[in-house]
DNA sequence: TATATAAGTTAGGTAACCCTAACACCCCCC
DNA sequence: GGGGGGTGTTAGGGTTACCTAACTTATATA
């Protein structure tokens, strides 16, 4: 199996989302997408479709051959599942979705199937009900402590605190 | 503030941990801790050193300033916030520890501080004592749902499959 | 049809990280 | 005090992924 850098797999899941969205895929669409110039998407799509993995045509644009399609819809499967995460734990939906960008490539297997499983398991009704709820108020206590204050200690810890 | 890259962070952390570990820190163990070679190491330390975030003597060895020493326990503090959870939801210890490598850089404030506060919202007794071991009854099911099958669909979910 | 404009491409360059090979230094031990 | 083995450094390259500037192609419209 021929090894993907992490951004060649940015580019094959771009190319997927473009071409799901609007039927075709150009320089330019992929370009916008990843917040790159246009003369750099060319340098990857050229390197994408010596791999087999697109088919670009100069002026034209580019498509998915079926192995790279497959290799993008794995990640954006990966993508999917980090983003229900992190959305299931309260990080707003465009920063859960620039974290999954970040987040979606050279995880473990067995990390990413924990992943789903969690997901999964909690969007069971079956297992806890409530327990979102009660982690809701259990945040609202971190960003609030002396108005709810049950929860835990109520020092808020910074993102970037180095606290032990 | 400087910006640092993925890498000048790992190269932080490392120096940070060897410190810790046994005192001082040279350049063959930060070589031997990130797996990279000798030369590599001298060249970003030395990069570390313009910067101002650490203090490199030839031929002695490498220490943070404090500022580095600050900045080296945030991303410290981070990896150790990104094993617990991944501990939590049963990533085996030495994927979670390599997974955490990956996850600790460049990962929303906003992300990480909701990691914290699940983590500490699933460690309370208060919450919800015996959802892991729910959650761990759910992985088994997963896993041989003949058995168990009570928690949700029976087909397994490869880590890679590209499903839906 | 002629051409202006937008899109696409090529050429050439930069920065971050990594490497190997060769050379420099430190220090223990005879 | 002079080697030798291990550690450290320098020199010189290579890869990846990005950029700008200049040029080419496609296309819409006058």
């Amino acid at each position: 199996m021929k090894h993907l850098s992490r951004k060649a797999e940015d580019y094959l899941e771009a190319i997927l989302n473009i071409t799901l969205e609007k039927g075709y895929a150009r320089t330019k669409d992929v370009a916008q997408e990843l917040g790159v110039r246009p003369p750099t998407v060319v340098e990857m799509i050229q390197k994408l479709d010596a791999m087999g993995l697109a088919v670009y045509r100069r002026y034209e644009g580019v498509t998915l051959t079926p192995e790279g399609r497959s290799i993008a819809e794995v990640i954006k499967s990966r993508h999917d599942t980090i983003r229900a995460f992190l959305t299931l734990i309260r990080v707003p939906a465009a920063v859960a979705d620039h974290d999954a960008c970040i987040m979606e490539h050279e995880l473990s297997p067995e990390t990413i199937e924990q992943l789903r499983h969690f997901v999964e398991f909690m969007s069971n009704q079956f297992s806890h009900p409530d327990l979102l709820r009660e982690f809701d108020l259990f945040c609202a206590g971190k960003r609030q402590p002396q108005k709810v204050g049950q929860h835990g200690p109520a020092q808020k810890l910074p993102a970037d605190s180095a606290g032990t």
